[in-house]
DNA sequence: CTACAATAGTTGTATATACAACTATTGTAG
DNA sequence: CTACAATAGTTGTATATACAACTATTGTAG
């Protein structure tokens, strides 16, 4: 069913308006998705984006500046993801000694096995995305990144 | 810029997760420039879609389920938008007399001023749109109503 | 007719975004 | 050295999403 059908909308005044509007559309189907997958072990889509940068830094720590930039939604508040998160034992965070106004965020031994149970699952929700060939995928790729500039 | 350098992550273990990815994080560009573009009329991307569906059926009403339906976030709650909106004075509600379980929403004249505004300043956010061409943005459009299906 | 299911919307709570004002610390021009 | 700019993060408030429990009204099986 296309977009159309999705959101009763039966023109739109330009093909780009109408990718804006399905751009849009599909975050909002890829969030929902995600919030399934991630809910069983107790984190958000924007926690486990937290997560997973912290494990590309793994063992270094991260300041709080360093997560804000790597984040998929660059205004969400990095301060308060990493405080939900330490409050569940999946990330440390302890002032820098050198510079008191950092602060160094690592992700736990917990954290780690969430992420290794949530990529031993992913199979299924790769699966979800297989309604597109990977040439498409690729080629979506390059038109978003395009789009941006 | 691609996505890779936009949040520093080198990697993907395939080219349907950097999809997924690549579309949330586009999604969430795109949905900051409207806030930018609405700011200045006093509503949000998602009063400004509510506004939108209903010029849409204008001058029929709609009940609160059928805007709910026709909206981009499937699970953004009417109720409270359509509040806001008449706090406004862009939006009319009252209890249909037939079903009064059922709210009757219309849009203003001062709803529909401000759309009219809006449309007439779309120019600008389109340019900023146009760096794909317009057959990137169809085929565009044919992937990401592929990927949901 | 009555009990109950279905429909339509409201409200409460936890989470997250958007933005501005704020504190604390560090760096530096003079 | 001192005043002030720059850096790093925190906190408050308005808005919105996610989900469940709730009220009110209407439809219908028996």
């Amino acid at each position: 069913m296309g977009l159309e059908e999705d959101i009763q909308q039966k023109r739109f005044s330009t093909e780009y308006e109408k990718a804006a509007v399905n751009v849009l559309y599909t975050a909002s189907w890829l969030h929902n998705l995600n919030a399934v997958r991630f809910k069983k072990h107790g984190i958000t889509p924007e926690q486990f984006n937290v997560l997973r940068i912290l494990r590309g830094s793994f063992p270094k720590a991260l300041m709080l500046s360093d997560i804000t930039c790597r984040m998929v939604d660059k205004s969400s508040n990095a301060t308060r993801l990493v405080e939900k998160l330490r409050q569940k034992g999946l990330v440390n965070r302890e002032t820098c000694p050198n510079n008191r106004r950092q602060v160094d965020i690592t992700i736990t031994e917990k954290g780690l096995a969430i992420l290794t149970k949530i990529d031993n699952e992913s199979e299924e929700w790769l699966a979800t995305l297989k309604g597109i060939t990977a040439a498409e995928a690729k080629e979506l790729n390059r038109i978003l990144d395009k789009l941006r500039n």
